[in-house]
DNA sequence: GCCCAGGTATAAA
DNA sequence: TTTATACATGGG
C-alpha cells in the first residue's frame, strides 16, 4: 500500500471499496463522530481524523510507522474487497444487489477487548444509547487521549464493582462487563487464543463471559478478532434470512460470510419495506 | 403510559 | 430442547 507523509499525517491514493461513514458509523465500532470535514475517532490510544476525497485517503494527526501498524490494518485495506464482492455475489442474488448498494463497507480490525466490551453493551440496547454509554466508560476510567480518552483497559475495569459502573448508566449490563474485565484480565478468558482457535472453540471460550451469548461472541469474532467467517444473527438478520434468503444459512455463505453479512444488514436496514407482510 | 432497542440468563413447559 | 419473561435505561 503506497502512502506520503504530509504536514499533518499521511495520504493514501487509490483506495478503493471504502465509505468511510459506511465502514465507521454502521454499528461496527461505536467510538467514531462525523465532523463535517471527516470522521474523527479513538482507537489503539491514538486520535485521529479521517477524510476520503475520491480515492484519497487523508489520515491526520498520524505517522508513517502507525500507518502500517495501526490504520492500515484497522481499515482493513490491504484486503481486496472488490473481489471478495465479486465472489460471494455469486451465492445469491439477492446479496449480490445488497452488496452493490454498499460497496464501501469494510471489516474493521478493533482492539479484541474493546470490541468484546462494547457489543456486551449493545444487547437490547440502541446505538445512540450505546454510543453514549461508551463515551461515558471512557470519559470515566480511560486516559486522556487528545481531545478525548483511550478505551479503558480491562485491567482497569476488573478491580471496580458493578455499582462503580452506575454513572455509565449502562442498566443490566454494568455486571456483565465487570465480569468480562475480570476474565480477560485474569487469563481465564484468552482473547487471543480466539484468533486462531476453532470457530466453535473460539465462541465457547467467549461465552464464559457472563452476558455474552453467540451474538456479542460472533461480533467480537468479526469485527475485534477479524474472524470474517463469523456471521453474526440479531432480529434483523433473522428476519432478513427467513425473507430474503430462506434457502440460505449463515454457514452456506462460505468464508467470507461476515462481510456478505455486513452487505445484508445495511441493504435490510435501508430496505424495511421489504419486510412488511402482504 | 407503552413500545422498542444489532440479547442473554433463568425458569418453566 | 424449546419457549416465555425479566432485565435498566432512554427516546419516539
Amino acid at each position: 500500500m503506497d502512502y506520503k507523509i504530509t504536514e499533518t499525517g499521511v495520504k493514501v491514493e487509490g483506495v478503493t471499496d471504502l465509505d468511510l461513514a459506511q465502514t465507521l458509523d454502521c454499528g461496527q465500532s461505536f467510538r467514531w463522530a462525523d465532523t463535517g470535514d471527516g470522521f474523527r475517532g479513538i482507537a489503539f490510544n491514538r486520535e485521529v481524523l479521517m477524510r476520503l476525497d475520491g480515492n484519497t485517503l487523508y489520515i491526520d494527526n498520524t505517522t508513517a510507522e502507525d500507518f502500517e501498524k495501526i490504520w492500515m490494518p484497522y481499515l482493513d485495506l490491504e484486503l481486496d474487497y472488490g473481489a471478495i464482492r465479486t465472489e460471494i455475489s455469486r451465492l445469491h442474488p439477492v446479496l449480490a444487489e445488497a452488496a452493490q448498494y454498499a460497496p464501501g463497507i469494510r471489516i474493521l480490525r478493533q482492539e479484541p477487548w474493546e470490541a468484546l466490551c462494547t457489543f456486551i453493551i449493545s444487547q437490547n440496547n440502541n446505538i445512540k444509547r450505546i454510543k453514549g454509554i461508551v463515551a461515558r466508560l471512557c470519559e470515566s476510567f480511560g486516559e486522556p487521549v487528545g481531545s478525548g480518552f483511550s478505551f479503558p483497559e480491562a485491567e482497569r475495569l476488573a478491580a471496580l464493582e458493578a455499582e462503580d459502573l452506575t454513572p455509565l448508566r449502562a442498566g443490566f449490563r454494568a455486571k456483565y462487563i465487570i465480569d468480562a474485565a475480570r476474565k480477560i484480565s485474569s487469563g481465564e478468558v484468552n482473547l487471543e487464543m480466539c484468533r486462531t482457535a476453532d470457530y466453535d472453540e473460539a465462541r465457547a471460550e467467549l461465552m464464559k463471559i457472563k452476558g455474552v451469548g453467540k451474538k456479542v461472541a460472533d461480533c467480537t469474532l468479526l469485527f475485534g478478532l477479524h474472524r470474517v467467517e463469523a456471521f453474526p444473527v440479531d432480529v434483523w438478520m433473522k428476519r432478513a434470512m427467513e425473507k430474503l434468503f430462506p434457502d440460505m444459512t449463515p454457514e452456506s455463505f462460505g468464508e467470507y460470510a461476515g462481510i456478505a453479512q455486513q452487505y445484508i444488514f445495511h441493504y435490510s436496514r435501508m430496505h424495511p419495506e421489504l419486510f412488511e407482510d402482504n
